[in-house]
DNA sequence: AAGTGAACCTGAAGGC
DNA sequence: TGCCTTCAGGTTCACT
């Protein structure tokens, strides 16, 4: 499901409501998700207070008062949505709008559905309604898992991580020595973690086509023998930060899973030029060819065989 | 070592 | 209608 954009869209939706909340209690409905919870999460989440919500790459983080962190991640159909409880009942406010917080989202359809499968409760403050945090995922690619907030760097699943995209690491300079000497497919390259954190398959399609590359390119050919960087990788590196920060601005891609937490829809996959559009006419100005899809490493992968070289 | 493909899991969509 | 196949925004592990 979600790359950076959704997931940044997801952090900034949950961020108001979750940030110097207090976690009353934690429903886990299952034993995990793709690992096993981490042992006592429940019960070493509650009581905390939320001290603040990060994004790294595709990763959520959410940092707690007591030096400990939570790690979660969406997969493939992860999604969260926030509801507002009753603080008299502990129930679902029933009618919308009565003295629910500006900018905070009333869902009319607030049963638990299949695939809930954590859920947090926030408690009220002076200023914040009793809310629940409820984290869906029907293939259950996504995980949530504890680490100590002081080695959080260092966990095996963040430590490899590779240049963050909406960040000045992100260069032609720093990227040249990454593509160097790989013989890949420039997609397959652009799609690994460890190189760029956060690109997924459509953002990785939507930035080659707007960078006129074609997918199946060598990696190693954006980079001179000497290791300095060419002229076509420094026009990529300009699409994907582009892309990728239109796609936040339009609050993510809303393909089939991607909710924003008010459970409004993304609207980015409005303005795809090549992902998902197989047969279509290139959109790049004066190509006239046609939009192909084919297989890369076992995903697709859409493209211009005629602008994109 | 590096690159490709299968596996994890459920649901939606399309073909017959 | 219903059954079957294919595909999906990710990541990891096992092969070659």
């Amino acid at each position: 499901m979600p790359e950076l954009p959704e997931v940044e869209t997801v952090r900034r939706g949950l961020a108001p409501f979750m940030e110097g909340a207090r976690i009353a209690s934690v429903a886990l409905n299952r034993e995990g998700l793709r690992f096993p919870f981490s042992p006592g999460m429940a019960r070493r989440m509650e009581g905390r207070q939320v001290v603040g919500l990060e994004r790294r790459a595709k990763y959520l983080i959410c940092h707690l008062d007591s030096g400990e962190s939570v790690i979660m991640h969406l997969g493939m159909s992860g999604s969260f949505r926030v509801e507002e409880t009753d603080p008299q009942s502990g129930r679902q406010s029933r009618e919308p709008g009565h003295g629910h917080t500006p900018g905070a989202f009333y869902h009319p359809r607030s049963a638990a559905r299949a695939h809930d499968h954590v859920v947090l409760y926030l408690e009220a403050g002076a200023d914040r309604q009793a809310r629940r945090i409820v984290y869906n995922d029907p293939r259950r690619f996504g995980f949530m898992i504890m680490e100590r907030s002081d080695v959080l760097h260092g966990h095996p699943l963040l430590a490899g991580l590779g240049i963050e995209p909406v960040s000045n690491a992100l260069s032609a300079a720093t990227l040249a020595p990454l593509l160097s000497g790989r013989k890949a497919p420039l997609k397959a390259v652009l799609l690994d973690q460890r190189v760029i954190a956060g690109l997924g398959n459509i953002y990785v399609c939507e930035a080659l086509h707007g960078a006129g590359l074609s997918p199946r390119r060598r990696a190693a050919s954006l980079v001179r023998a000497g290791g300095e960087p060419t002229e076509r990788l420094e026009r990529l590196v300009r699409e994907i930060r582009d892309v990728i920060a239109r796609a936040i601005e339009a609050g993510g891609s809303s393909l089939r899973d991607h909710r924003l937490t008010d459970g409004s829809l993304g609207y980015f996959q409005h303005t795809f030029r090549a992902y998902d559009r197989e047969g279509e006419p290139c959109p790049a100005p004066a190509c006239g060819g046609t939009i192909r899809r084919i297989t890369q490493s076992g995903r697709s992968t859409f493209y211009c065989p005629s602008c994109q070289r």
